[in-house]
DNA sequence: AATCCCTCCAACCGCCAATCC
DNA sequence: GGGATTGGCGGTTGGAGGGAT
């Protein structure tokens, strides 16, 4: 196996893409849609293998992708899904929009991985090397402070182990507790806040998405695993969980129709009709549109007056129940502040916070990141005019 | 300037599971 | 039912680029 029959058919490139043969998959999905991707290569012209054109798509030439550094969250969101979610990268990079596998991948081995061991962090099992080195006595002790932060904050987060398509969460060579995440020892070192909007402003660039999205599925969406597996009372950072949990949590719903366009909305339960529509999974899917009841993302953000990007809806439970409260989103970040200092004076009294501080340090990353994105974003229309300037 | 070394990342490989025929 | 095909995932690799010597 590996490499699939179509490969051996006929001489196949391999190696880098050029610029002619990225020009030629776009335009080909853009215009077509991919499809049955083994017919893709022969379609657009391409000595590829279908294969191979879905991994050049899927990681470089979607036009949702984000690209450019992680930003100190990301990364914090990384980690802390790895500990969740162990080496299962499609699944971690679902919750990031914009972001790929191969590139959380990457970054993971390249450079977290590092990050966390200079910080006496062992990778695999996200405890202290320390402990991890240390033998079975130490375990015990490692097990009771588990427990003690778990009970100090809303650490620990309500894992989805009935999940089939998951299976049980497990941590190789984690102890039996470790489903609780020690957050304020893996991702605060550095000041960080663990939770933190991100602003995937690089989404905006989906000026027409159903230019991009038309193509017919032929599989159909099971919404069931994909909701159950990236379920986000099940992913989403601690503090998070435990305010889905809250009365004013919501729970999703999808309605997909099978015709030819597949069609599907996120229905948050609660008084509010607000629809919200379903995050990463739909901009990975092949196809969507949007439902008429359910507004429009890309209208929601043509409203200068509504700062709030809809992807930051759909990765901030804070900002979508702050929509379906009608309610300004300060107030509940303040909420939000007020338990993560309770979190810490609690759990440790060498990590004293000035949220001023914090809340400034923010500010001037979203800013420098802003001009971050505005660049890529930049690059990314130079890079598509060259491939498209004549369209 | 040349060479070596290291890092990063795009792309490939091998495998598995689902689907097709 | 079973082999062939396909899509998808995670691990690995090779090479480009940059810094150090």
């Amino acid at each position: 196996m590996g490499r699939h029959s179509c490969c051996y058919k006929q001489k196949l490139r391999k190696g880098l893409w050029s610029p002619e043969e990225d020009e030629k998959l776009l335009r080909h999905i853009t215009k077509y849609g991919h499809g049955c991707w083994s017919s893709v290569p022969k379609q657009a012209g391409l000595q590829r293998c279908g294969k191979s054109c879905r991994l050049r798509w899927i990681n470089y030439l979607r036009p949702d992708l984000k690209r450019g550094t992680f930003s100190q969250e990301e990364e914090n969101l990384i980690i802390e899904l790895h500990a969740v979610l162990g080496n299962r990268w499609s699944q971690i990079a679902a919750q990031m929009p914009g972001r790929t596998d191969n590139e959380i991948k990457n970054l993971w081995n390249s450079c977290l991985k590092k990050k966390l061991r200079q910080r006496g962090i062992d990778p695999v099992t996200h405890k202290p090397l320390s402990e991890v080195e240390g033998g079975e006595d130490k375990k015990i002790q490692q097990s009771t402070n588990s427990l003690d932060m778990a009970s100090g904050a809303s650490t620990e987060l309500n894992l989805n182990t009935d999940d089939p398509k998951l299976g049980p969460v497990s941590m190789e060579g984690s102890s039996p507790c470790s489903n609780t995440i020690d957050s304020s020892k893996d991702l605060f070192m550095d000041g960080q806040f663990p939770i933190q909007q991100l602003n995937y402003t690089s989404n905006a660039r989906l000026s027409n998405p159903s230019l991009w999205f038309t193509q017919t599925s032929n599989r159909g969406l099971d919404i069931d695993s994909e909701f159950s597996a990236c379920s986000m009372s099940t992913l989403l950072p601690p503090l998070t969980t435990s305010f889905l949990s809250s009365p004013m949590a919501f729970k999703p719903s999808l309605t997909v129709s099978s015709d030819s366009h597949s069609m599907a909305s996120f229905t948050p339960h609660s008084s509010s009709s607000t629809e919200l529509q379903s995050g990463s999974s739909f901009f990975e899917s092949n196809s969507y549109s949007w439902e008429k009841e359910a507004p429009n993302p890309i209208h929601l953000m043509e409203h200068q007056g509504e700062e709030i990007r809809w992807p930051e809806y759909l990765n901030n439970p804070l900002l979508m129940a702050a929509a379906l409260q009608n309610q300004t989103t300060q107030s509940l970040c303040n909420i939000e502040i007020k338990l993560e200092t309770d979190f810490f004076t609690n759990s440790s009294s060498n990590t004293m916070w000035s949220f001023n501080q914090q809340q400034q340090q923010q500010q001037q990353q979203q800013q420098q990141e802003a001009v971050q994105n505005s660049d890529l974003c930049a690059k990314d229309i130079q890079r598509l005019t060259a491939a498209y300037g004549h369209i």
